[in-house]
RNA sequence: UCUUCCUUAGCUCAGUUGGUUAGAGCACCUGACUGUUAAUCAGGGGGUCGCUGGUUCAAGUCCAGCAGGGAGAGCCA
């Protein structure tokens, strides 16, 4: 019989005869070892009774070997944890050399880990983080599926490069020494493996709108990749991306699902996995404690994500936030580096008043001029604003993107037109809008920064096991 | 891509005004101890000071270029 350890070591079952396997985390006496088997950080005691083992076996018991130990489940003798394994029979299944496994059962810095991650999983920061990221998929897909969502998997080649959501990975299977080329001497991708030019994509969005118009209620849940030259803690070339896409639904409503599914998602996570957001609170206050006061966090990890469920997102307009901003102490005393006026994208730093200084919560802010937003977004009566919203979470800046669709074709086209967007290659995208078309509304969630949000980790390339990120592409 | 900081043992980091043989903790190896909790104690091995060039009697230390990494910014999710 199989227990996996966060079962055993809630201690209801014992005086039982198991076996047990796993990784070894350290030897202690020659006589502990501490076996880690990955469903919880906590590690099973195998016990090894003195001078029943020989000494060439206990010289294999080193740090990451993997173990088989059999024998029987007791109450734990000692103090510090409620049961122990007290073995018969110890097997080694694969040996790890001591000297040069580069994990010790010390404090390693996340950039040197990130160096190695291919074996960061063994250690308790990235276990509780890979277990909530897994909690946040499962939580996320059970919120959609119990509100009769339909699940639609969007492509991830697509040839369409009308989206605008920035520089993509062009996909080929041409010759790159011989690139075939027209009379005009450009690429001749008519001899592509597609016959055009395709790329991975970029969004589902447009996609999950068709699907919206049959389904009512869908979400996609899959890779985006995106060739930005961006370097930063909240950017990969590759992520996931959670885009629901509702029909009928107006801005509000748009507004009302994103945070019901937040709250949903990040509620779950911790009753699932309660022992893994205390590890990463603590592992956050030992962080903070290291920095300077000035610099450090208001909240704890667990106050943040509890003051998030227990409050309302703040929403507020645009034009509200940009009074807000101009209303500001840090505005008068000239503290921003960007100016403030209506029109501007905002800057981070001003996202981060806005949700750091003022609210202290996320913010959902609405109605944006319609200079700075997609084609596809719904335009406002007042002929200057359109039906966006974008959410801001404390330290992570915009998590979710989203707005109503502009579902009227006239205004659409001529939205197209004046952004020169070629509306002929999008007549899949404009015939939903001529047959049968609805106010339809939907967001873009990014996956990753849900997961640094709920687990604290400051940078993106620690909650994915394996980032791609510019110059990066390793494992 | 821009700004800024960093690069010394396997890891984390000291290294004074440029001056003899570059240090510590952890890890590893040897031994002791044996109900330990990142066990403890004693001893030992381990270095092309990121790379290239320059200044100097002398460079880990000063200068330039390159490479890699961090933080912030832009772009965005």
């Amino acid at each position: 019989m199989n227990f996996d350890f966060n079962t055993l070591l809630k201690g209801e079952t014992t005086d039982i005869d198991i076996s047990v396997r796993g990784w070894v985390r350290s030897f202690r006496n020659n006589q502990f070892i501490a076996l880690n088997d990955g469903s919880t950080n906590q590690n099973l005691q195998v016990v090894l009774e003195l001078n029943k083992f020989d000494d060439a076996l206990l010289k294999r018991i080193t740090t990451s070997a993997c173990v088989m130990a059999s024998g029987k489940l007791v109450k734990s003798q000692g103090k510090g944890q409620t049961v122990e394994l007290v073995a018969d029979n110890i097997e080694i299944l694969g040996d790890s050399d001591a000297e040069k496994y580069p994990l010790q059962p010390k404090k390693h810095s996340l950039e040197f880990l990130r160096e190695i991650a291919h074996l960061r999983f063994r250690t308790n920061t990235f276990g509780s983080v890979f277990r909530l990221r897994n909690a946040l998929t499962y939580a996320i897909h059970t919120f959609f599926q119990e509100r009769n969502f339909l699940n639609i998997h969007s492509p991830i080649i697509s040839a369409s490069d009308a989206e605008g959501a920035g520089e993509m990975f062009r996909v080929t299977n041409l010759d790159l020494d011989k690139l075939p080329k027209t009379e005009t001497g450009e690429i001749d991708f008519s001899q592509d493996f597609f016959g055009r030019s395709a790329n991975l994509t970029v969004s589902g969005q447009l996609e999950a709108e068709l699907a919206a118009m049959a389904f009512s209620k869908v979400y996609t849940f899959g890779p985006t990749f995106r060739a930005e030259n961006s370097n930063t803690a909240r950017h990969l070339a590759e992520f996931w991306m959670i885009e629901p896409e509702v029909a009928f639904n107006e801005l509000s409503d748009n507004a009302d699902l994103a945070e019901e599914m937040l709250k949903y998602v990040i509620r779950y996570a911790m009753e699932k996995h309660a022992d893994d957001i205390d590890f990463l609170d603590a592992r956050l206050a030992e962080e903070e404690k290291q920095k300077p006061t000035a610099e450090r966090a208001e909240f704890g990890l667990k106050d943040k994500l509890n003051f998030m469920l227990e409050h309302s997102f703040e929403r507020v307009t645009y034009t509200e936030a940009i009074d807000i901003l101009l209303q500001s102490p840090a505005y008068k005393k000239k503290k921003f580096q960007y100016d403030v006026n209506w029109g501007i994208d905002m800057q981070s730093e001003h996202e981060r008043y806005l949700v750091e200084k003022h609210f202290k919560k996320p913010v959902i802010v609405t109605d944006y001029p319609k200079d700075i937003k997609a084609f596809y977004m719904r335009q406002n009566d007042d002929g200057k604003t359109v039906a966006a919203m974008d959410i801001l979470a404390p330290g992570i800046g915009e998590i979710i993107g989203g707005s109503q669709r502009e579902e009227r074709l006239d205004k659409l086209v001529q939205r197209m037109n004046e952004m020169h967007i070629p509306t002929d290659e999008m007549f899949w995208y404009l015939d939903t809008r001529r047959y049968g078309t609805c106010k339809h509304a939907g967001f873009g969630l990014g996956f990753e920064r849900l997961v640094q949000f709920v687990t604290g980790m400051g940078n993106i390339r620690d909650v994915i096991p394996f980032p791609r990120t510019p110059k990066n592409c390793e494992f």
